[in-house]
This record gives structure tokens, sequence and C-alpha cells, in this order.
DNA sequence: AAGAAATAGTTTACGTGTAAACAATTAATG
DNA sequence: CATTAATTGTTTACACGTAAACTATTTCTT
């Protein structure tokens, strides 16, 4: 307990700290499950975004909108997953700068093998809260997040 | 908004994300901060650290603990932070094990300089929320804290 | 149609996170 | 006391994350 080191946080500081804590954990622990079909957290989020596109597919472009994610950072994403034949890439006929890409079966096998375990995880996290609570965070978070996007 | 891109989440993967969303706007924002004073996010939480300490010091393993930090992640962190002279590397005289970090003057100085920028920042994140409102948030964040570690 | 500007991805360099293997030192045990 | 354990940090390899420079297309402008 004695470990020379004393606290001196606003309640603010004490919030924003908290809620970098309870994400670092999450991804943490959706990682590890993710881990034991050889994806991270970023390929799974990447497949779970394809899935959901129109047909299997989508653009570079659109995925990084829809994932916060920079295209510098994309191209990396995409090519493990690639090589892990999770998904394959193709040019645009008609644009040569825009790149498909395109969830393959064994992707979706994946995706469909993972989703229970990781429900699991997801309900363990926030079973102690009633919906009624969630409702109110989850209010309280999106308000949080509009602000921080129109700053 | 036509993106090809439907979503189906339950209200649990609808928190967590949103969470986690939060957290990462945050910390870009304070990166961003920090980054004025030629520090990363890590950089400064470790000096923050070293300066709550007694006499500015703290050991490695001490602090990764506080920090949940790996020792692996740790080092390189340490080494930087010490180049750019805000902290000074000693083994312990006692056991050679044991590695001390100290902040510096410097280090300190810098602190002081960052403390009221990142506070703007932290008060325009939580500006929308009542003291009663972030209590409670903070709460349930401690409660979903409490249990994730105790898995 | 030619040159400028916008768009879409890639590459590089660096910081931070993980896991796993590796010292080096100290503590514990027979 | 000599071996074995445990402790403490470092190193390596890899996956993200950023910023900045770059390539290759397409579109816009005149």
């Amino acid at each position: 307990m004695s470990n020379g080191y004393k606290n001196d946080m606003s309640i603010d500081e004490m919030v924003m700290i908290a809620i970098v804590r309870v994400a670092e954990g999450f991804k943490k622990n959706q990682a590890a499950v993710f881990k034991k079909w050889g994806l991270t957290f970023s390929q799974y989020n990447l497949l779970r975004v394809l899935d959901a596109s129109a047909n299997g597919q989508n653009t570079m472009k659109n995925v990084n909108r829809i994932m916060l994610v920079s295209s510098a950072n994309m191209t990396g994403i995409a090519k493990r997953l690639e090589k892990s034949e999770f998904i394959i890439r193709t040019s645009d006929p008609s644009d040569d700068r825009i790149k498909w890409m395109q969830i393959t079966k064994e992707g979706t096998r994946v995706l469909k093998a993972i989703a229970k375990h990781k429900e699991q995880d997801l309900t363990r996290y926030l079973m102690q809260c009633s919906h009624k609570e969630k409702s109110a965070l989850l209010k309280t978070l999106q308000v949080i997040l509009r602000k921080a996007r129109s700053k």
C-alpha cells in the first residue's frame, strides 16, 4: 500500500481516467478472445464492418470513416487480413484510385465462431448494471462524444 | 449517409463501444496538448507519477504497477524520457536489480506548464454534465472496473 | 486539351502496446 | 555453500496508432 505515491485529481480527471481504464481493459479482454482465431481487435472490427456492408464489401475510404481509422493505418490492417485470407482486395474497375475489400467465406465463418464468446465477455462486463443504468450511461457518453467532436 | 453499412448491436455493445470511443478521443486530445511540450500521453503520465512520489522518484516495478504498464513497455518510455532530460535513471545501491527514476527540474517545470491547458481540455469534455451526473458516472465506471479486475 | 487541384492509398519513421525469450541479481532451500 | 527460485529489467518481433512525404489517378478550371 505504501508506495510513496499520492493522488490529487479533480473529479473530472477521475472520471476520464476511469473511462480510459475501462476502455483499455475491455480492449484487452476482447483482444484475448479474438486472438484464439488469429485476429486482433482492429482486424475483427474491420471484418465486422465488411460483414455488415452490402455484398460483404466496402471501400477503404468508407471503412476508414466508419471505423475512425486513418488510411495509413488501414493499409496495414487490410494487408495482414488479406495474407490470412479473411478478406480479398481489388481495384475499382472504373476508378483505379479506389480499393475494395471483401470478406471471404472463411472470414464470415470466423465472425460467427467468435460471436457467442464475445457476447459472454460483453455481458460479464456490464452484468452489475441494470438496463436503466446502462441507458443512462450510454446517454451520458453520447453527450460527451457529441461535444468532443464539435469542439 | 448511404454507405451500405448497417448496424446491429446490443445495448451492451453500444455502451462499451461508446466508452472506447470517448477514451480514444480523450487520449488523442490530451496527446495533442502534451505534444506541444515534446511529451506523449504515456510520458506525461510517468512524469505525473514521479512528481507525486516521495522525493520525486520511484522504482520501475512500482510505477509499472501504478500505471498498469508492462515492464517491457516502461523500459522504452523511460529511456526516451531520459534522453529528453525529463528524468534521470539510477540503480539501487543495495539491490542492483532495482532501477530508480527521478523527475528533473525541467520535468516538474513542464508539468506545471501543461497543467492549466490540460485542465481546460478536461472540463470542456465534461462541461455538459452536472456534478451529480459525474458522480453517478464515476460510480458506475468503478463498479465495472472492479468487476473486470476480479473476473 | 494542358496544367492545377483534389482524391485515394501507400510508405516511412517513430511511440506505444503485446508476448516471449533472455540476462542479471538476489533470496530460498537442501 | 551450492543449486534452485524468484525478482527485476531488457531485448526482440510484431501489431497498431500518429504525422508527413509520396505516388497514382481523376476531376476541375480555363
